[in-house]
DNA sequence: TCGCTCAATTGATGATCATCAAGCTGCCCG
DNA sequence: CGGGCAGCTTGATGATCATCAATTGAGCGA
C-alpha cells in the first residue's frame, strides 16, 4: 500500500512532476495509495464523483464508455499513463470507465492535493496543462481516424502503429485481446476477423495474436498513415508524458 | 485591429483570464491582434505551426480535419470559444483547421507570451488546466456520440440540446448550414435529409432552417438523451470558459 | 482424458450508410 | 423577367457494417 522507494523515483521521474517543488510532489504524494488490481477489475464507473487522479505504472487498463446498454472502448493505456486527469482538475464526474485488462500497478493520488498544488506550484500547473493538452490532441486524433477511416483502413493504421511502437520488427503481438481491439477501433469482433481477413490480401499473416506485415509498402499504400491522425512514436527507455508523445518528433521551440 | 476597450473587458472577462494579475494580462495582450473576418476564410491549415491562441469573439467558426480528400467538421465553435489551444500550449503543429463559418471577430494572441505567462503566473496556469481539462471533455463526448449513436439518434439528440441552447422554445433555427451539420453528425448530407425525414415521424417539423420539436417526449424516447454524452446548457449572459460549460450543472465543491 | 468455457472465425441476412443521378426551390444577378 | 447557381431533397443502387447462428480450437479444471 505504501509506495516503494523504487516507485516514488518513477513517479517523481514523470514529466507531470519532474519539474516541481519537492513540497508539492510531498504534498501530492502524502495521501497516496499505490495498489494492485487483478485482470477485470472496474476502478471507476462512468457517471461516479472523481477523488483520484489515476497512474498507470503497470499493466493494462481499458477506457470505456457506456450508452443504451452498448459499450466502446475509448483508449487502451499502456504505462505510465496518467488517468481521468479531466475530470479530477474540474472536480467533476467520470464521463467514461475505467477497467484494468491485466494485473495492473496503479498509484492513487488525491484529488484535493492535485487541485492545490496547480493552484500553488506554477510549474505544476504548467506541467498539468501540457499533460491535458497531450491527452486533448490524442482525442483530435481518435475522432478523426473515427470518422474519415473505414473499418479495414483503422486496422492497418492500427498494425502499423503496433509495428513502430514495438521496435519495427516484422512480426510483432497484439498487445491483447482481438474483442478489446475491435471495440477500440469501433467494430464488432466479427467485423474485425474479416477486417484482418481482408488485409491478407496486402501482406499481412495472422497467426493468433502474431502478426506479421510481410509487404509493407503494399500495406501503406491502402492505410495511408498520416502524421495528423497517427502518431508513430518509437518505443522509449525514460517515461514519456502525453505532452512529450504529442511532441515527437519535434520538439520545435522546446 | 487594436483592440476596442469594450472588447478588452471583454476578454478580460473570460474565466481564462478573470482572475490573473494585471501584469500577465497586460503581457498577454500587448502584442494581441483584433481582426474581423469574411465568411469562409481559413484561419489555420491543418499541419500549420501554430502562433497564436485565436479567441472567437463574435461569428461563427467550424474546425475540420481531413484525410485522404475526404474532411470531417469536428466542432462548430460560438462565442466566446478559444480554439487550438492544445497546440498554443504544446507549441506544435496542428491537428485540424480552422474555418470561419460567418463574418467573424477573431482575437489572435501570441502564443509564446501565453506560454510564458503560463510559466509565471500560477493563477493563468491553472485557468489554462481548467479549459484545457473542459475542451477535452468536450471531445470524449463527441466520440462516445460518435462511436456509440447511429446517425438518426445524433440528429435527434443534436436537436434536443440545440433547442435547450437556445432558450426552451418549441421551436428554433438551426444556427447554420445543413450541409455543415451533416458534417458535424458525421453523415453526408443526403443521408441528413433522411435523417430528418425519418423524425418526422416523431414529431419533428422542418421548415427550412425552423425546426418545431411538437412531441418532445416522443423525440427523446429515441434519442434516449444522456447527461454522459450531451452537455444541456441553456444559455448564459456571462461569457462561460469550457470548464463551467462542463461543469454545469454541478458546481460541486467549489 | 474428458468435457466445459470462451475467444475467434465463418456464413447468411438485414440494417445502415455512401454514392450517383436527377429534380426542386429560393435567391442573386444580369 | 429570366437565367443560373447553390443548397436541399428524393430515388436507386452498391458498399459497409451489425446481427444471428453455427463451428472451430485452445485453455483449464474435474
Amino acid at each position: 500500500m505504501p509506495m516503494r522507494v523504487v516507485d516514488v523515483e518513477r513517479v517523481r521521474g514523470l514529466p507531470l512532476f519532474c519539474g516541481v517543488s519537492d513540497e508539492t510532489f510531498g504534498a501530492v504524494t502524502a495521501g497516496a495509495f499505490l495498489q494492485k488490481f487483478p485482470a477485470g477489475t472496474t476502478l471507476l464507473h462512468e457517471g461516479d464523483p472523481v477523488d483520484f487522479l489515476y497512474v498507470l505504472l503497470d499493466g493494462l487498463v481499458e477506457l470505456e464508455g457506456t450508452w443504451n446498454d452498448k459499450e466502446t472502448t475509448l483508449a487502451v493505456l499502456r504505462p505510465v499513463s496518467t488517468f481521468i486527469f479531466a475530470a479530477v482538475a474540474l472536480d467533476a464526474h467520470a464521463l467514461m470507465s475505467a477497467r484494468t485488462v491485466e494485473r495492473s500497478d496503479i498509484l492513487m493520488l488525491s484529488g484535493e492535493a492535485l487541485r492545490r498544488a496547480m493552484q500553488t506550484d506554477p510549474r505544476f500547473s504548467y506541467a498539468a496543462t501540457l499533460e491535458l493538452a497531450g491527452c486533448y490532441r490524442g482525442l483530435v486524433r481518435s475522432l478523426k481516424n473515427q470518422k474519415l477511416r473505414g473499418g479495414a483502413e483503422r486496422l492497418a493504421n492500427y498494425l502499423i502503429t503496433q509495428k513502430v511502437r514495438q521496435g519495427g520488427a516484422e512480426t510483432f503481438t497484439l498487445p491483447h485481446e482481438k474483442r478489446l481491439l475491435a471495440s477500440l477501433l469501433g467494430m464488432t469482433p466479427e467485423n474485425l476477423s474479416r477486417a484482418f481477413a481482408t488485409l491478407t490480401g496486402y501482406g499481412v499473416v495472422i497467426n493468433g495474436p502474431e502478426v506479421t506485415i510481410a509487404r509493407p509498402v503494399v500495406l501503406e499504400r491502402l492505410a495511408k498513415p498520416d502524421p495528423l491522425i497517427d502518431n508513430h512514436q518509437p518505443p522509449s527507455v525514460t517515461p514519456l508524458g502525453q505532452a512529450e508523445r504529442e511532441l515527437w518528433p519535434a520538439s520545435r521551440a522546446g
